[in-house]
DNA sequence: CATGTTTTCGCTCCTTAGGCGAAAACCTCG
DNA sequence: CGAGGTTTTCGCCTAAGGAGCGAAAACATG
């Protein structure tokens, strides 16, 4: 509420991003090594100050774009608000963390100072970011199983293998290519190209290609389990 | 990052809550109207300024203790951060919107330019207010079908007839109350507490009570349809 | 005690997740 | 070029959870 009775307090906000990514078969999350104190040589996530003219949407990508060259985030999600007032040393700055992902197949060019590391061994982290990589990591297992986020993590054709290979990375555990292909087929969000792949250098059966479909491309958390009446069939 | 090279902008931040409750049949949300410009008699969610010494989570709550009287908020979640620059005439105002839920069985004593309103029947709001009341509405109904967060919005013991409307209400479908009990028991998540109502003067079979048990009074949004490996037994 | 009302329970059905093994389609090597 | 090895695909089965429906249970009233 906009009065001015008193003084309002003013602080500082900045946004920050856990970029996550499969590469090696491992789910990994983007992070730069500061070079200046507080917490130098600690790793930190992308991000900076949101400034006047932009909302914190506009604000995180225009920050990932200029840090770190990522241009193809395939989505971008908010997670959640960190104001502990010390959460970072010196004034008060409250964070706006954010979820991105980038497709495993491309590669996108970063700075020296930043890499590429497993969410399983993650290096020394500064102020609270480590936390902030834990909730992405979490809003990712959650949101794999109950919405089609997954074709953010996938390239635009794969096989099943390539497929079942991401899930796994980002899920933590095996999950079974059949059982990938039935249940994401079954919502309509997977399809064949038509397209197959030439066996590896060992031989076997050669690999169909799958793509999303258009529907299977925009998140929609709509997944419900008390569902609503079954729309009568006639 | 807390660098101080040139003048990082500072900006105020408050905390809004749409808390939602069920009354009369039908999902409410608490709103005061508000007496000054600017949007002058326009209904707004309850909130404040968040101080520089405490977090957000602890401000709402504080700001929900002091302008209405709302001790018994059953649950408390972070909905996401309302950045526009416009978004509040005059200086930037950033938001940290949250969902609030209050048990149907009580009447919390609220001031005078307070009010519950139907969600179906919200009248003008201030501000972007009513997006944040949607997004509370949204969240609420997925959270309800794929998390046990239902009992937030009961009494500590019903009858299934009465935790049938409530869900009904807050779903805005009508829901069996065969297959609720059935749902919440399979999860582990309902109890009867052996105890029986009288019934109506209607007659009727006396209803049983049944309570959520402690695995069902914390909200866990674990729920895998992509399920872990089966565990093995034997 | 017949009638009306509300709740509860048992049975069945359908959809979806998951497992498993056989068949298909390719390779390489002798 | 056929045997053996590899990888993918497909079909069939099971299990589990959600949903529907009607009968039975348990009360009230007149």
């Amino acid at each position: 509420m906009p009065d001015a009775t008193t003084e309002p307090p003013l602080l500082g906000h900045e946004v920050l991003a856990a970029v996550l990514q499969v590469r090696d078969e491992s789910l990994q999350v983007l992070l730069w090594e500061r070079a200046r104190e507080p917490d130098v040589h600690r790793w930190s996530l992308p991000g900076g100050r949101l400034r006047l003219d932009e909302d914190v949407e506009h604000s995180i990508r225009r920050q990932l774009k200029e840090k770190v060259d990522v241009r193809q985030l395939a989505h971008v999600e908010q997670l959640a608000v960190f104001s502990a007032p010390d959460r970072v040393p010196g004034p008060r700055l409250v964070a706006s963390a954010f979820l991105g992902l980038v497709p495993s197949d491309n590669d996108p060019e970063v700075p020296p100072d930043t890499r590429w590391h497993p969410v399983d061994a993650l290096p020394t982290t500064a102020f609270d970011h480590e936390a902030i990589v834990r909730r992405a990591q979490h809003r990712l297992r959650s949101k794999l199983s109950y919405t089609n986020i997954g074709f953010a993590l996938a390239p635009p054709a794969f096989t099943m293998s390539e497929l079942r290979e991401i899930y796994s990375a980002a899920l933590g555990y095996t999950v079974s290519s059949t059982n990938l292909q039935r249940v994401l087929s079954r919502r309509g969000l997977l399809e064949p190209t038509g397209e197959t792949t030439k066996p590896g250098r060992a031989g076997g059966r050669p690999a169909a290609l799958f793509h999303f479909t258009v529907r299977g491309m925009q998140v929609t958390d709509e997944f419900a389990v008390l569902r609503p009446p079954a729309a009568k069939t006639r």
